[in-house]
DNA sequence: TGGAGGCTCATACTTTCGGGTGATTTTGCT
DNA sequence: AGCAAAATCACCCGAAAGTATGAGCCTCCA
């Protein structure tokens, strides 16, 4: 099973569907502002101007505090147009592989045992939990055609129970 | 087997190694650039006010111009500065559990199964292929009482038989 | 302190397993 | 064609496994 998160984070600049007018206005926010402030800036300078002696170079002055003044605006103004920073997404995808995948079957030890074919099958599905009834449904045997196949395959493999059987033959790899 | 992907992509703001001199240079770059301009600007604006009849809002003008200019300068800037967006950062993890090497005991379907402490003592003897007689002389109990565990045994783990509780509980990595 | 759950054990019963023996049919190989 | 091995099936018996029920003892926890 695989699950893959897509959780994009885009920030969308949702613009609110407002009335005609004040649509206007938050489109052309920015502008405005800038306009106010520069208004303010010249409304200050003017009132500064009226205050104090005008010194020789104080057009210099007013140019250099202008201009710091606008260079923070723009630097504010465009960080506050840029786009938000993308964020970090970590997506952990975990996949178990059954050990069936890369299962090697031992030949040397299946052939040393010298186990007929059905006594494999027999074997296999024994491993998978089946009884012998189950397994001769399996089959299409009798009972007790499993049951000749399982003494035999204890015999052969020097083992008194079915469960001995399972857990020598996964440990010999003959079974997956 | 583990196979361990990390496309971890990461821009680093790589330094060159230059003579020292230079490297102030570089590193204030900027600020001089910055000054510059605004020499070069009064510079012109001077030269201008040389040239042209001085109207009475002169000044406004000017410090409209400056406005202008310097709140580019300052979008530029911080354009400029800005750290670059942060890339997406996927990591895929895959893990490929293999039984014979690496066991790992799975904790979590352990505790769904809700077994006892002698239940999984049962279960692993169970799984090595003992007799419930066997097992009852392992653990110093009868064989009644390796008979109770085993049944609930089976009960908890919604089996029939000990082979089919022996395979789940290998399938399931509950035991080794 | 009282109940819940774990561990122990017992008895009685049913089902499944495994061993033994024997027989017939099929298959593969020389 | 003939032999050996494999595969099939049957019957019996005892052992082991599994089910059901009940009960005593202990520990932990609300």
């Amino acid at each position: 099973m695989q699950k893959l998160f897509h959780p994009f984070f885009i920030n969308f600049n949702l613009r609110r569907k407002y009335t005609c007018k004040f649509k206007f206005i938050m489109k052309n926010k920015n502008t405005i502002l800038y306009g106010i402030s520069l208004a303010a800036m010249l409304f200050l300078l003017k009132w500064i101007e009226l205050r104090f002696i005008i010194i020789n170079h104080a057009f210099e002055i007013y140019a250099g505090l202008i201009a710091l003044i606008f260079t923070a605006l723009g630097i504010w103004l465009s960080l506050k147009l840029t786009k938000p920073k993308v964020k970090i997404l970590i997506v952990e995808k975990e996949i178990y592989l059954e050990k069936s995948t890369d299962f090697i079957l031992n030949q040397k030890e299946l052939h040393k045992l010298n186990l007929s074919k059905r006594e494999i099958e027999v074997l296999e599905l024994m491993a998978s939990g089946l009884s012998n009834k189950e397994i001769a449904l399996q089959l299409f045997v009798s009972l007790n055609t499993v049951k000749t196949h399982t003494s035999k395959l204890f015999e052969k493999m020097e083992v008194k129970r079915r469960t001995q059987a399972v857990e020598m033959a996964k440990r010999l790899n003959i079974i997956r």
